[in-house]
DNA sequence: CTGTATCCCAGCGGATACTG
DNA sequence: CAGTATCCGCTGGGATACAG
C-alpha cells in the first residue's frame, strides 16, 4: 500500500448505504468538478447549445444566445482553449475571410449532456409555452438520454457501483 | 396561422444549416435554460452527486461536499421544492427523530446528467491523479452516456432533428 | 445536529462605448 | 463583423457566529 505514493480505493453503490469517505479531500480532481470549471455556467451551456443548433459566427451565436459580446468572447475562448470548438478561417465567395467556430470530435461528446439537460429542464414548470422537439431523422421517434454499459445492457441508477481511486502524496 | 395567438414552427437540424431564426425570443421557455435554473450552480450539481452517492444527512452532504451549510440549505430547499428531492423524517433505534434527504423518482432521471458530466469531465486535464468509475453491478463493464430513440436507435447528433414550437401571444 | 443570519469578496453577466 | 474595455448590479459561495 505504501510505495512512495499510497493508493485508497473505495468501493460505494450508488444510492445506497456507502462505506466511510470523508470527503473528495482533493479538491479538483473529482471529474464532475472539472467538468463545472468549464461548462458550469449559464453562458458556456447556451453557446453550446447554439452551435449544436448550427450557429457559427460569432455575431449569430451571440444575438441567438441572448447574451453580450463580452461574455461569448470569454466562453468561446475557453471553449476552444478546452478543444471544444476549433476557430476556423473560411470565406465565402466574394467576401472577405471570416472566422466561424465549429465543434470539435470532443465536443461532439457533450451531446448526451445537452439532451439529458432539455429533458430535464421538460419537468419543471414552465412560465412561457413552447416546445423543443429532438426526433430521430428518417424514423422520426423522440431521443431520449440513456445509461448503458459496455455489454449493451441498460444500466438503472441501483445497478451502478462506484470506484473511487485516489492517489495521494503521501510525503 | 393566427387565431387568436399565433404558432411558429421552425424545423432545425442539429449542427446543420438551419432555417432562419432569430432567438429564443421569450427567455424562459427554452427547457435548457429552465435546467440551468435550477441546476445550473456547481453547489447544486455537486449536492445530487452526493446524493446519488448515498448521502442523506445534511451534516453528512455538506461535508462531503466540501461547500458550507448556507449554501447547501438554500440548494437543498430549492432541490426539495423542484420536487427532485424529498425531505423525509426518519429515527434510528435510540436515537431522535432526525431528516433526511433522498431522491425522487423524478430526480433519479438526472442520472444520465450526472453520468454525462463525468464522462466529460474526463476529458478535461486534471491538475491531480484520480479516478471515479462507475462499473454496471454483476457485468462488471463501464457505464458511458447515450442518446436513443423511442425506436431503440443509438442517435447521433447529425441524425437529430430539432423542432421549435413557439407559442406567442399576438395581441 | 440542522440549519439561519451576517459580512464579505470574486465572478457572472448586462449595458454602453470604442477599436480593427 | 468580431471582438475589447469599462462600469456596475446581482448572486454564488466562503467564513464566522448564532439558534432551535
Amino acid at each position: 500500500v505504501s510505495n512512495g505514493g499510497s493508493v485508497s480505493k473505495d468501493v460505494i453503490t450508488l444510492v445506497g448505504r456507502r462505506a466511510d469517505r470523508d470527503s473528495w479531500t482533493a479538491a479538483g480532481w473529482c471529474p464532475i468538478e472539472r467538468a463545472l470549471d468549464l461548462i458550469g455556467t449559464r453562458s458556456a451551456m447556451i453557446l453550446l447549445r447554439e452551435v449544436f443548433f448550427g450557429g457559427r459566427r460569432f455575431d449569430d451565436l451571440v444575438r441567438r444566445a441572448g447574451i453580450t459580446e463580452a461574455i461569448a468572447a470569454k466562453r468561446l475562448k475557453q471553449l476552444v482553449e478546452a478543444g471544444m470548438l476549433d476557430r476556423a478561417p473560411y470565406r465565402e465567395p466574394g467576401q472577405r475571410v471570416r472566422h466561424e467556430y465549429v465543434l470539435t470530435d470532443r465536443g461532439r461528446e457533450l451531446f448526451p449532456l445537452l439532451v439529458s439537460l432539455k429533458r430535464f429542464g421538460e419537468w419543471l414548470p414552465q412560465q412561457r409555452p413552447g416546445a423543443l422537439q429532438l426526433t430521430h431523422e428518417g424514423c422520426g421517434a423522440k431521443v431520449a438520454p440513456h445509461v448503458r454499459c459496455e455489454a449493451g445492457h441498460e444500466v438503472p441508477v441501483w445497478e451502478t457501483i462506484a470506484r473511487i481511486t485516489e492517489v495521494q502524496e503521501s510525503e
